[in-house]
DNA sequence: AAAGAAAGTGAATGAACGTTCATTTACTTT
DNA sequence: AAAGTAAATGAACGTTCATTCACTTTCTTT
């Protein structure tokens, strides 16, 4: 599953194949149909293993933080970390689609809504009176991208985490003393 | 192109096959080779016409709003209108990654390079004395993610715009009278 | 009307795809 | 040691893929 998580938050799910995921592991293609009874079996079992890790991985760290600013923003790190550091599980869920294998899409869909639903209650819990799901949906998507331009030796993932916090706080003035 | 273009942006660019491209046209999968050489040669082609089209709409929206922060606001409108209205071209450009054509990958970055130029300029021209790569690089994010949530019935380009230009500006606070 | 170019056909190509299966190997349990 | 189970093999399957090509149709230019 770590093979086929790695080429498939790679490659993409298409441009993966078996005989690829059976070459990384040194087996025979067939070998994999032992434990995945198909390709699509084995991608959902990738992406729910996924959803679990970075979801653990928040988990913990909102549980560490104080206020709920200051959740968001552990959450937020967590989740950019869980894309960008060696485990590839995480980076399934952002790199599939889950138009690329649509017999099971709606599986994948209902994975990441119960992922994503930890959102909404941190952004629930601000004290703003403000409806947030504008913001939490561009910052779910600004975090998503993360991988599209990250590079180990630029920003870290907590820069960018408090960075993305701060625009949600305070906007191009973030930094400044809090009123 | 318009058919390739449709079909890369819904599926991707490796599920779409040169048959289902030809049957969309009503014309036998050979005939494509007499305008393109290649599959990858039809990707480029649609690909740049993307990055054109939506660089000129987002050009001429930028020239016609006035401050700094207006001009920003139209372009993150301009740039939402043409991955969400119906032409598909400039959607190509979201939901193909340089990794899913490798041979071309470098040209297809370079187009999108060029194409996000104008952001690096756009908040260059904001009058903040901060570092704005990372606030531009979220935002774009941000941007670039919107067709994975948005919805014909719902909150509409100008608005989510709007929204996101709030969240630079003032973040939370948004709507309050500006200092 | 003739000539030439462009566009499209229909059939074929070799390669690669997911998947299957009888058989063998390696390990665990009795 | 025997029996049973899980894992892996190696070869094949039917299908689909991008691409090619000799040939015909369609259009444009003269």
């Amino acid at each position: 599953m770590t093979a086929a998580a790695a080429l498939f938050a790679e490659q993409g799910y298409r441009a993966t194949t078996m005989r690829d995921i059976a070459r990384e592991l040194g087996v025979t293609p067939g070998a994999i149909y032992a434990h995945f009874s198909s390709k699509q079996d084995l991608l959902l079992a990738v992406y729910r293993l996924g959803v679990t890790m970075i979801g653990e991985r928040v988990d913990m760290a909102v549980k560490a933080a104080g206020t709920p600013w200051e959740r968001l923003e552990a959450a937020f790190r967590a989740h950019i970390e869980s894309l960008v550091d060696a485990s590839p599980f995480a980076s399934v869920i952002v790199r599939i689609l889950p138009g690329d294998a649509p017999e099971i899409g709606d599986r994948l869909i209902a994975l990441r809504d119960d992922y994503e639903d930890r959102f909404k209650r941190l952004f629930d819990d601000l004290d703003t009176q403000r409806d947030q799901s504008l913001p939490r949906l561009l910052a779910l998507g600004a975090l998503n991208w993360v991988p599209a331009w990250y590079a180990p030796g630029g920003e870290s993932p907590a820069a960018i985490a408090a960075a993305l916090c701060a625009l949600l706080r305070g906007g191009a003035r973030a930094g400044e003393p809090a009123p």
